[in-house]
DNA sequence: CCAAATTAGTTATCTAGGAAGATATTTCTT
DNA sequence: AAGAAATATCTTCCTAGATAACTAATTTGG
């Protein structure tokens, strides 16, 4: 079904599913990369512990609902309880009720986790300019970044159930 | 350190974080929705096992050796060596004893693991032009291809430690 | 050629996270 | 306003992988 016929108009299944394995091993090869030695300790920083953390450093009182911080780290609740939990006992994160709707808690940083947010941050964006702006210039990031959005957008269309 | 110069030349941390969030989102919002259904009972399949039959489906008599299966999709060997058991007990993967190499193990596609794997690859395909080509169309997506692969090769060379 | 370092694979043990169920609180429908 | 449906969180149980230790087979350096 698939001959390369004038290279302009169609695509192999073989040249899709490399084209889309490129996505794939862009991403692992690049995005570990992009969280190393930014603990305060010099150590690898998880990603999902950074995903909560910058979120967290950006909003409003440094805060956010735990379900909405799950959704948005793409975790379960039972599986973010658990990460809220471990962030809790090292100090970084304090559980706060919300006046008005007991059901929710926020996630909060603490004193610490937010030094630590901001610390992880600046780290993360330097990691960024030499292993991603770099290589790929300004408009080589922004052709991605146009695709990706493009992508997001539609699968969250058709994936939203 | 970041206000916004003249827009051609510099980039804010802010929008940095931004770009490379979108490149995240892209992933995770699109991945699910090309596994979706692959399985032969019409259930989602997981990655790793698609990764696996992939490979093994496209390599000469269906057959690569452990270590070599489990860098390409990024497990440790002991990971591996688990998958791989999930596999066999599910009658997909046979274990082979290399003649030339006494230490290798050949993880060798059965009957079954074939026919699973040419399935799921022609759905996935099927998704891939639905989801990703669609929207994209053939331009975008040999631009984040292009864009992906200097990634994928410039993090392979820092990050290759 | 032999000791040392490498490499392949397996086997514990441990941690992160998903799924499903249980509560408590809202919100929606009549 | 009462009952039903939805939402937020937590808990229990289970699975997938990582790590590290161990064995066996090779390769390498002297």
């Amino acid at each position: 079904m698939n001959t390369q016929a004038g290279t302009t108009e169609t695509i192999t299944d073989d040249d899709l599913i490399t084209g889309w394995g490129l996505f794939h091993e862009a991403l692992s090869a690049t995005d570990p990369l992009l969280l190393r030695g930014i603990d305060p300790c010099g150590k690898d920083m998880s990603g999902p512990w950074f995903e909560v953390l910058i979120r967290l450093q950006r909003s409003p009182d440094h805060r956010l609902p735990m379900s909405q911080l799950a959704r948005e780290v793409s975790l379960s609740s039972g599986g973010f309880t658990k990460l809220a939990d471990r962030l809790e006992r090292n100090g970084y994160l304090a559980r706060q009720a919300c006046p008005s709707d007991r059901r929710v808690t926020y996630a909060a940083l603490t004193e610490e986790g937010l030094a630590l947010a901001e610390q992880a941050r600046a780290k993360h964006v330097a990691l960024l300019r030499e292993h991603v702006l770099g290589p790929l210039g300004l408009e080589g990031l922004q052709a991605l970044a146009a695709q990706a959005r493009k992508l997001r957008d539609s699968s969250r269309e058709s994936g939203g159930l």
